[in-house]
DNA sequence: TAGGCCATCTGGTCCT
DNA sequence: AGGACCAGATGGCCTA
């Protein structure tokens, strides 16, 4: 569904005749009647447009983006919602809690959308009166004195005659109430801010441990927590599965849902990340090489503009190239060479993740006794080449893995370090370790 | 300039 | 009463 001026069209192909039809109605024009007549199966007219004068195009010195058609976007769902309507489902069937196919997954996917797309119409409806009572409300907050009389004016305009409102009277506000109830405005902005502040440090900390990581060029918060969700979702895979995942399929799951330029981003991370894998354990390897880090397309790779920027292109001082971070010869992915001058591109703190499926255990810097006896660390999706790590191949998981990647501690980068997790989940990752090193 | 993303303010609701 | 959480409104910034 398109949206077009005062209406939602619906259908692409009719926004030149809509266009038209707000020109004609915008210009009293009487050829509007027979357009809207035409067009009128395929319009939804705009909800939070009802009932007002056509003023379009708003002239200068108009919010135009607080005009309908520009808010548009505002209508869909906000963040959380959609967050919950894409990753529950997902976490539902990744725990168990629901069994179905992948086939109804994405059908299950459209479906919530499409769900989404339509309360989001009828949520212009409601805003419309909830923001109309939000302004009556602030009527009262300015009227402070009035707000008494306010409400029984209401009362008698409508209906005259009705009854009073029962229930608890509006206190009178004084200059006292007035003023505390200022102070509390305030202190509730700063909670708000503070509680807002929380949640996007927690947003970055997730951006850190996400397959790609900038911190120059962020992730915006729903692609963070899509990407998180297809990582999670990817790691279940496999453990699923028991088996490497191609490369192919890996890249498309975490970059399931995401937008283009968020694809290209992951796309490119793991692309330069999995340079290492491809060149070794492509038979082929000319399928997936990537000559002189040039990262020439193949069928599977994805445009990415800082990629192709000059900084990125062979013979430029600032050509990625993986780097080594003191972890041996280990490479990481999103890591790239110091010579890579970009301020963009912080790929050293991206979480270690790979194709090829070799894990490794990172140790914390320091680790006091008592956060040794309680945690041991997690495991990561590790670009570690087996053959260019041996010391990271042999590690195991659980405690005593934990101490064995202690080896290179102390080259940990910081954002790995807040992640750990409970003893109790050892086996698991005991379990994981051997498969993935028989 | 439209659209995406974000921070902030704000009022409502629920809970302690 | 007050705090936490939520969602709507709004305006700023940035990019294509």
């Amino acid at each position: 569904m398109a949206w077009h001026h005062n209406w939602y069209v619906t259908h692409p192909a009719l926004v030149e005749d809509a266009t038209l039809l707000s020109l004609c109605v915008w210009g009293r024009d009487s050829t509007a009647k027979k357009h809207q007549a035409r067009l009128q199966p395929h319009l939804l007219e705009c909800p939070c447009r009802r009932g007002v004068d056509l003023d379009w195009p708003p002239g200068d010195g108009v919010n135009k983006r607080a005009f309908a058609p520009h808010r548009a976007p505002r209508r869909r769902a906000t963040m959380l919602t959609r967050l919950f309507s894409e990753v529950l489902p997902d976490v539902q069937k990744l725990s168990g809690w629901v069994d179905d196919s992948e086939g109804e997954d994405s059908k299950t996917k459209e479906d919530d959308l499409g769900h989404l797309e339509d309360d989001d119409l009828d949520d212009g409806d409601a805003r419309e009166g909830s923001s109309r009572d939000q302004s009556e409300m602030a009527g009262d907050d300015d009227d402070d004195d009035d707000d008494v009389d306010d409400e029984d004016c209401g009362d008698e305009n409508e209906g005259g005659d009705k009854p009073k409102k029962r229930g608890p009277k509006k206190r009178k506000m004084t200059p006292a109430r007035i003023e505390r109830s200022k102070v509390r405005r305030q202190k509730a902005n700063a909670r708000e801010r503070t509680r807002m502040h929380d949640l996007n440090s927690a947003l970055d900390n997730l951006r850190k441990v996400v397959p790609c990581y900038s911190k120059t060029q962020k992730l915006s918060k729903i692609e963070t927590l899509r990407l998180a969700k297809n990582y999670i979702w990817a790691l279940g895979e496999i453990l699923r599965n028991g088996k490497r995942p191609d490369v192919v399929s890996y890249v498309q799951t975490l970059c399931k849902g995401l937008s283009q330029p968020t694809t290209n981003l992951v796309a490119g991370c793991l692309q330069l990340n999995s340079r290492n894998f491809l060149t070794e354990q492509c038979p082929d390897g000319a399928r997936f090489h990537v000559p002189n880090s040039s990262f020439s397309v193949h069928p599977y790779s994805y445009p990415c503009p800082r990629l192709s920027s000059p900084q990125c292109q062979p013979g430029s001082s600032g050509h990625m190239r993986t780097h080594n971070y003191g972890y041996g010869d280990a490479v990481y992915p999103g890591a790239v060479s110091p010579e890579y001058n970009s301020p963009d591109y912080e790929g050293h703190h991206s979480p270690p993740v790979c194709v090829n499926g070799n894990f490794s255990v990172r140790q914390q810097e320091s680790v006091s006794p008592d956060a040794d006896r309680n945690y041991h660390y997690a495991m990561h999706y590790s670009g570690l080449s087996a053959s260019r790590a041996p010391a990271a191949h042999g590690l195991a998981f659980g405690p005593s893995g934990a101490r064995s990647g202690s080896a290179h501690s102390e080259n940990v980068p910081p954002p790995f370090h807040d992640v750990h997790l409970h003893h109790d989940r050892a086996p698991v990752y005991e379990e994981l370790n051997a498969f993935f090193h028989n």
